[in-house]
DNA sequence: AATATGGGTTCACATAATGAACCGACATCC
DNA sequence: GGATGTCGGTTCATTATGTGAACCCATATT
């Protein structure tokens, strides 16, 4: 791996959870020598990427990151876009609904809205969505480019659960029925006794670039709510889709 | 410099103006060999910090990089925080505001409220200040660590206009001024014909983090309008600082 | 008093980054 | 329509850059 790419290997050890880590820890973590990581971690503070407690002398994430980030929302609005609508479809289900955009070859999760419910599904913002195994990886997958597909069925399928697909052909196929329906359904792919819905949000050529996803305890899901959450959850993608691509989406079009 | 920084700088020539870049354009903004450039470029999109338009070839700012800044705020709550004051200082005053966020030698602005005015003061999302010529900097400066301010005093002080204060001595006084009132003024010290005020928003140490500030054309801003806005932009910025620091603001103290 | 862990530093060594020259593709321009 | 410029991207000998074992000091733990 080069230099950079360790880097920013470093900067992903940081979570929700676990947001400040020390020099060692983050050593240890990372794989790299301690002096290694110093090094690494020097280069970023002295661009704002990482900024350093003054008492503690723990390590975060730092203000350089998120003026990236604000300058890319800047030009493409996701966020501000779809958030109210995630809102929304909050409201109206009551259940955990979680927006994820693309990147590299997962869905980060950007945003969520959780219910009032004790038992609920919860999902940490930055959290990474493997496509095979999750509704919105399905969904995302459904209004894909063919060669995101392939890559995908080529690369390793984990099981994260006893009824996670992982044959190439039983993902193919669920793809396509969701491409057909318009929604994907995931039942306990991800995680053990849980349910999802997703629709995908579609870019201005017609692919996906993201999905919003109603994720609910199955113990209390039927399948009348199932297709109740996919017609939502369908709407919202393509109003999300449509205010991002200045309501012209009968443009939207997919190449073969 | 190391790769890592290479790397950063590559991030960096980014703007909301413009978002999207060519490989050779990066190269030569950079001063890096395209071969450079580009080995960076690959790193960099291999970590989604980059993204590649498939049409254009052209390179922009990546998902990762909005992942790796909403785990961030969602530690440490700064925009979350802090937009709504924004927003109600913006629409008493009629003015533009800005909010911004210290990040190694300069602050960064993350998040701006426009009057509806033709004529206005306009400020971009990224956009980087520095210490000595603004009001946010000189209101930063007033509550920020000793070395800080000597590091700016020593370093090179720019002259904007030609009202800017360059001599260290005359930003110590100013600096000492804003300790007493509360917030900063600056005349037209970072671009002609503008005026601001601003009040640094505070840690739970004491010490600054960043600033909020108005801007105004100076033209149509009377002296009296001046204490009005810099009283209010001291209450709000009191106001997020105490919501940031579980509103025990009374702990704030500054060491010597 | 002994031991473990933390952050941080040093320097001989080896890996990883560099850039001039190159390619093919596409515009533009007498 | 051939010459010219620019674009994105690649190659490979040269060399700068990053590496990590061993080290230091300070603070907990036992």
């Amino acid at each position: 791996m080069g230099t950079v790419g360790k880097a920013i290997s470093l900067l992903e050890l940081f979570t929700v959870d676990e947001p400040a880590l020390g020099l060692s820890d983050l050593a240890r973590r990372s794989g790299f020598d301690k002096a290694t990581t110093r090094r690494l971690l020097l280069a970023l503070t002295g661009h704002g990427f990482v900024e350093q407690d003054a008492a503690s002398r723990h390590y975060r994430l730092g203000a350089g990151l998120s003026r990236l980030a604000r300058i890319r929302e800047a030009r493409f609005p996701f966020l501000q876009t779809a958030v109210p609508l995630v809102r929304d479809l909050a409201a109206s289900t009551a259940e955990t609904v979680h927006l994820s955009e693309f990147g590299v070859d997962k869905l980060v999760t950007v945003h969520v809205e959780h219910p009032a419910w004790a038992n609920r599904v919860n999902i940490d913002i930055g959290q990474l969505l493997p496509l095979h195994s999750t509704a919105s990886g399905i969904a995302y997958l459904a209004f894909a480019r063919d060669e995101t597909v392939k890559a995908c069925l080529a690369g390793s399928l984990n099981a994260f659960t006893a009824h996670t697909l992982i044959e190439p052909a039983a993902i193919s196929t669920s793809i396509g029925e969701t491409r057909d329906r318009g929604y994907s359904i995931c039942d306990q792919g991800f995680e053990e006794g849980v349910i999802s819905v997703a629709a995908a949000i579609r870019a201005a050529d017609g692919f996906a670039l993201g999905t919003i996803a109603v994720a609910a305890p199955k113990a209390r899901t039927t399948p009348a709510a199932i297709v109740e959450r996919g017609l939502a959850v369908m709407a919202a993608a393509r109003e999300i889709s449509m205010r991002l691509n200045g309501d012209n989406l009968q443009t939207l079009r997919r190449q073969a």
